[in-house]
DNA sequence: GATGGCAAAGTGGCCTGACCAATTCTAATC
DNA sequence: GATTAGAATTGGTCAGGCCACTTTGCCATC
């Protein structure tokens, strides 16, 4: 019953080339945006074969370190490791998606009330701009989405900061947007700009309390919003 | 500014090849535990090329929806898919993981009392009581781990209980456990004990309020018990 | 001299075919 | 019936080649 499985002597190759590329990139000696080396060199550099780093830079695709454009070479990720899309269908719908949101966002925001940064406050009211500008088109959603990853970046927990943008990618991928766009349109005067603002304001005045409470309100509503359409539309 | 972007006409062939596979998968044709095709034949079947259906397998790995063993054949996962993390190191520390802990979990033991099936606290009590037996040995980290995954897969919310596996995976890939087992023996009796017991008797009475409070405790008490142990061992 | 177009070079995308190593299956042997 | 040696299966890796797309830079044109 001592079940010890040391040794792996070998992993599979495409995985000890991969760390090896990725290990490049945590130390800094390729920078995001950067372009790596070709393949064929890659091969010729660590001595494996072509197929193995294509099969080395597939799994570091999908794990969002880089991204491959054919014909121009490999680059890697700016965002860190956001991918696009998550290849699985992860079978979370809208409203269990919304329920985390709820208990994990307002103490996000909380927390980001005592340590946002100036400029992020800054980032914030211009994008806060642009959602009273564009009120209502389909491009509020992107705003959107900048705006509670923002907040969740400044909470400077990692941990929550990759969750939440997990969160919106699941959303994006689920049928949520489809129909949410419909939903704006529909009851006009979108309520969500008094809700951001709430949720602005806390964070000027770098007061957790209302942040949290600012932010619970805001998914509160949106949770009900989105019952509301998804009674009218049901599947 | 129009910014389109259709027309993907072509998708890289790996991918149209993933996605097909874990359709397969989604539409139950296959389930956990299965064995797929040998790469051969699935290449002979999809017609392409098995180096395609071999980049197609290795996105699925990484994706976690399958799992691939040398010479015996490629495996469909039980776990189902999950958000993917080995291969490039988070980077996220024991203390990001606690504090998002001490946010999330709390609200899903709550919700786990409403929903918790009988059967899941049957196999709760069993647990505990492995804890107590083998209190302060290093296996007590794996019960642990399956004691909070229950309950978080309790909560019936499947985004919740995604994100308490991935933060135990990352717990385990982060220097966490190395020095944890020293803690555990060095605190002589593990006051975990009555954390999880008290955390039992809440959802036993389906007392969600409790259920909250135990938790809290608990990972207050963690959260304490890892400072001391990183106090004493820098870095 | 600036501009536009076109060809060559570079890069990823995909395929064929082959050999090796681990595992599993089969059948001969005890 | 259990054991074991060999054959078949399966993934792991390599070599080399051809195609399509991008980029680059030269060159004719304006």
């Amino acid at each position: 019953m001592v079940k010890l499985e040391p040794l792996p002597s070998s992993e599979r190759l495409y995985i000890r080339v991969a760390r090896r590329i990725a290990d490049l990139v945590k130390a800094g000696d390729v920078k995001p945006g950067d372009r790596l080396p070709s393949e064929r060199v890659l091969a010729d550099m660590l001595q494996v074969s072509r197929p193995s780093i294509r099969e080395a830079m597939i799994a570091l695709e999908v794990s969002g370190l880089i991204e491959v454009r054919t014909g121009s070479g490999i680059f890697v990720t700016r965002g860190g490791s956001s991918i696009s899309t998550p290849l699985v269908d992860s079978g979370i719908g809208p409203f269990e998606i919304l329920e985390m949101r709820l208990v994990l966002e307002p103490e996000i925001c909380a927390l980001a009330a005592e340590r946002i940064s100036d400029a992020a406050l800054q980032r914030l009211s211009e994008l806060f701009q642009s959602m009273v500008e564009l009120n209502g088109r389909p491009e509020m959603e992107a705003i959107d989405r900048e705006f509670h990853t923002l907040i969740a970046a400044e909470a400077e927990n990692t941990a929550m900061a990759q969750t939440v943008e997990w969160l919106w990618r699941l959303r994006v991928q689920s049928g949520f947007s489809r129909g949410y766009h419909r939903l704006i349109v529909e009851e006009g005067i979108f309520p969500t700009l008094e809700e951001h603002k709430a949720i602005l304001d806390a964070l000027m005045k770098r007061d957790p309390g209302a942040a949290r409470q600012a932010m619970t309100s805001h998914l509160l509503a949106a949770t009900e919003s989105a019952a509301r359409h998804f009674e009218s539309n049901p599947a």
